[in-house]
DNA sequence: TTACCAATAGACCAATCAGTCTAACTTAAG
DNA sequence: CTTAAGTTAGACTGATTGGTCTATTGGTAA
């Protein structure tokens, strides 16, 4: 056996950026392999399907990277302002996801109308985000350093929002208009400012 | 001749469909073919290639149908906020665009980052809906309504952001979530409000 | 009527697609 | 050393891809 699945680690980097730059249906098995320099026996002994690799490129590598992306998360003796700055602070200087957009929603976008997998498996991690947001947005309610709002829905409000800002493509996506989108949510959430 | 071009409009109407479902690379020749109830060499008569297709189904088809949807507006004796809520309204009773997504920014996030021709084509609708919304945060600027600000930037703000709402798929896509979303980007202006 | 050209029709093409299959090789266990 | 399982290797398949080509049709204008 070669090094704790080596070539599967190989075959999922390869898969990645493949489908990050062609998306699914513009992503080629041939290219892969090349990328990966793994032959064909080799991929459909781990995995049993173009999907099937796919999916697992969203468990094992698009996800992870985007749960460090939205990563919401508060420090302590932070105020809910100087954590969100902080977290829009650390997304701005992930430049390649500003440039070339967010995997996640790329696939969503293309797949989840199509297929009940891709679906289902997308959007369970939005959901993840959005109620992670939700929590911190909640939290920061029961310290009174918000007014009471529905917490899930704003969330999905900024979520949603700042998907359409990064999936802009590379010819019209500054940072300075991620830096002012973000500036921009946060200015709304001051309203419910105590 | 058939009249006026009869198969032409044919071949756009079903490839419109097919694009937007399955996007450019799920989107086949001969589908559109059957759809349409078209022989292939009418299709390669009119167009050139399958990319010179869909850049026409972008101008003649999407482009008309997202400037209805994106149709910044004023009406007379208006104010600045009843006018965008008119706007806001108005999408909102497009069901078919708040379930299925924007086919113009489903392209977008598809195939500008991957070809020039579909960058620029799809940009430069971007930039006059941006315009167009501009102008008329810059009317109502200049009509005492609101204080000064970046009309530019903030139009891309609000543009970017119902993208980014709008593309989430039919299984997440609710009606009430279109209204928050828009309900929220009101309250954000409203503090431009004099 | 003739001539011409736009449009229709679909057989055909090479390339590529995802996926299958069998043989060989490597490694670890007994 | 033997055996079995895990892995590598890539030739091969059938379907489908976008695109070409030639023949024919249908309508219009001279």
């Amino acid at each position: 056996m070669s090094q704790i699945n080596n070539t599967r680690e190989k075959l999922l980097d390869a898969a990645f950026l493949e489908v990050y730059v062609n998306g699914y249906h513009g992503a080629s098995i041939s290219s892969i392999l090349k990328k990966a320099n793994v032959p064909k026996g080799s991929l459909y002994h781990f995995f049993n399907s173009k999907k099937e690799l796919i999916l697992a490129v969203i468990d094992e590598r698009i996800y992870p990277k985007m749960s460090n992306f939205f990563d919401f998360k508060r420090y302590k003796n932070e105020d809910i302002f100087e954590a969100l700055e902080r977290i829009f602070q650390k997304m701005t200087q992930n430049e390649p996801l500003l440039t070339y957009g967010c995997p996640l929603h790329r696939l969503l976008v293309e797949m989840a109308p199509l297929d009940r997998e891709f679906d289902k498996v997308l959007i369970e991690k939005f959901n993840i985000f959005s109620k992670n947001f939700s929590n911190m947005l909640q939290t920061a309610i029961n310290n009174k350093e918000l007014k009471n709002f529905d917490t899930y829905k704003t969330a999905r409000f900024f979520i949603t929002s700042i998907w359409g800002e990064i999936s802009m493509p590379p010819s019209l996506s500054k940072k300075e208009d991620f830096v002012i989108h973000t500036k921009n949510l946060l200015q709304f959430l001051k309203q419910y400012q105590v």
